[in-house]
DNA sequence: ACTTTATTTAGATAATTGGCTAATTATCTA
DNA sequence: TAGATAATTAGCCAATTATCTAAATAAAGT
């Protein structure tokens, strides 16, 4: 859980899950998108991988990596569960009806 | 966003805020809940300020710490509408379960 | 076998983190 | 005002992180 967090609190990071969301990428294509060198780019994917985040395809000589969505989702699920948290997507719950305190 | 990524990397951290969840409690307080030095955890009430997770009130002597669970909701809520995460809170259409490698 | 291409590993360095003890600030009470 | 209490700030250290350049590995293509 930690992990997941650790590599959520990077913007390189998290825009390299956003890419992969869209679809699975070569290390290559997905080092294009950002301003570093090839070998940072290569360490935050180990970062993601750590996390169980992202999973690496070799196919010939480029390395294709996919995103683990269920493994974000779960993370992010447990986490909202410890919390009682709701994250519904509409206007803004207001923590339901009545309890507010 | 990136500092409350950060400030959710930490267990000790959020096991403040969960504690915090329950109901504001003071430094000291919450400091006997952990294995750890005050000014440790001195440092780690600056991290999830920082992160404007958390709001202090000082009263007499000792400081109040409240969390700001609509900050937390509201990074939460951002980022899973930026992947278009469901976070359904219900079953769980096992998408794995056996990949684990 | 050599060359090119894709990516990682190695090694260096600077910055950040998490922890400690000691010192400081602020407040309360006798 | 002196002493006690609550918490932070200061200063230090070890471990980790982020970044780079240069080198190594792996797979194709020639």
């Amino acid at each position: 859980m930690s992990n997941v967090f650790k590599a959520l609190a990077d913007p390189t990071r998290r825009k390299v899950l956003e890419l992969l969301k869209k679809k699975p990428m070569s290390a290559g294509d997905l080092a294009e998108h950002f301003a570093v060198t090839k070998p940072t780019m290569s360490a935050h994917f180990a970062v993601l991988a750590a996390a169980d985040l992202i999973e690496a395809d070799k196919q010939g000589r480029t390395i294709i990596y996919r995103l683990k969505l269920s493994v974000l989702e779960d993370a992010l699920l447990q986490f909202t569960r410890a919390f009682g948290l709701q994250l519904t997507n509409g206007k803004h719950t207001t923590t339901s009806t009545k309890g507010k305190k």
